[in-house]
DNA sequence: GTCACCGTAAACCGATCGGTTTCCCTCGCG
DNA sequence: CGCGAGGGAAACCGATCGGTTTACGGTGAC
């Protein structure tokens, strides 16, 4: 491979405006103008109506664009063999320690669908594929766990997830253990104990 | 009592003022402009200025006027003798029962500190004693049902009740028994069973 | 060399933003 | 009857909204 990518360009227009507008969405919400968002950029307007056909599919390109990070920060790494207990609640002590921190806005994906407030608009399409990732990955998990009912289980982790989040939002500071402690509770109801016993 | 109220003015300004923006800021988000909101509540910006400072005080005014009929939906009836485990799971049946509705947006208090952003914004603290206030429940009734450590429960019940709400926005259907199984679960979890034999 | 492409800068569009001000009408009350 | 307060209608402010357009610059491929 020669340079297809000239060397003098470290990032993509595209991918210069994409992380832009997730950082900027995220830290101020959705209703942040076009023009901040490009001046932030570093990008015209002109290139940006290039790329997408409207601010909505800004919205949505931003969310699908940084999902792969925020899922690497939250989910253990491929080659953890720890018990699916301690995996699951892995995603919640990462929560914690990212809510800790004072510029903690909640989940990304949340956030955008409730700014956004149609169940239709793209960015609705993309939290809702996003928020069925980490419900999956708590199903597989149950499931290696031996739960009754993993898609239950599963579907009472992400309101945990989700429940912490916003406890964390409107209260304005950390979990202090109580992200971690609901999981646990939630797993133990469903009979995981420690010992997944396989 | 003759007429304090004088019979021509069914509501006073201010109430047709919060009323509308109550509703507004619901359904559309805190986004909407005051124009829209005056006139969709018929009532001038010269009075909305002067009764409220600035549209970030309607804000929080409509929130602090809608929680008393937002706690009502929600909370038990006084004079509801059932047990502690009844009456917990009351507020997690309206929540489903709500949820279902086509222009469910959540819990607004969650939605207006999400959209606001700020924690320091009049909103997010209105939104924040109504948290507490839910939690507070919560956590008499845990108390009475004899729980552990009925403050972490209460926690964890707040958690569970953003955490579906979440849940219906983002999947934008309906919860199907899942809040009130999550909150089961967390009440099993307690050692809270359907007896609470005191 | 030059041509085509990608991108920036900036003007421009009508509409709307939050907020202020002026004008006038309609009451209740003395 | 007169008067003052309350409140609606609407003009007005500068700024910004989402979106389009024109004009120009730099750069690689041929």
């Amino acid at each position: 491979m020669t340079h297809p990518t000239p060397a003098a360009a470290p990032v993509s227009t595209r991918d210069r405006l994409l992380d832009a507008a997730a950082e900027l969405f995220y830290r101020e919400g959705v209703g942040v103008g076009i023009d901040a968002l490009c001046r932030r950029a570093g990008v015209s307007k002109r290139s940006m109506y290039q790329l997408f056909g409207s601010k909505d599919e800004v919205v949505a390109a931003s969310l699908d664009r940084m999902a792969p990070a925020y899922q690497a920060l939250l989910l253990p790494p491929a080659d953890d063999d720890r018990p699916p207990r301690a995996r699951i609640l892995h995603v919640f002590e990462r929560l914690e320690k990212s809510a800790a921190e004072p510029d903690f806005r909640g989940c990304p994906f949340v956030a955008a669908a409730v700014e956004v407030k149609s169940p239709e608009h793209p960015a609705s399409l993309v939290a809702r594929r996003n928020k069925d990732a980490l419900t999956a990955f708590f199903r597989r998990e149950a499931e290696r766990a031996g739960a009754a009912d993993p898609a239950l289980l599963a579907r009472q982790l992400t309101i945990a997830f989700d429940g912490s989040s916003a406890q964390a939002v409107v209260q304005a500071r950390g979990l202090d253990g109580l992200a971690v402690a609901t999981a646990a509770a939630l797993l133990d109801a469903a009979g995981l104990r420690a010992r997944p016993e396989d």
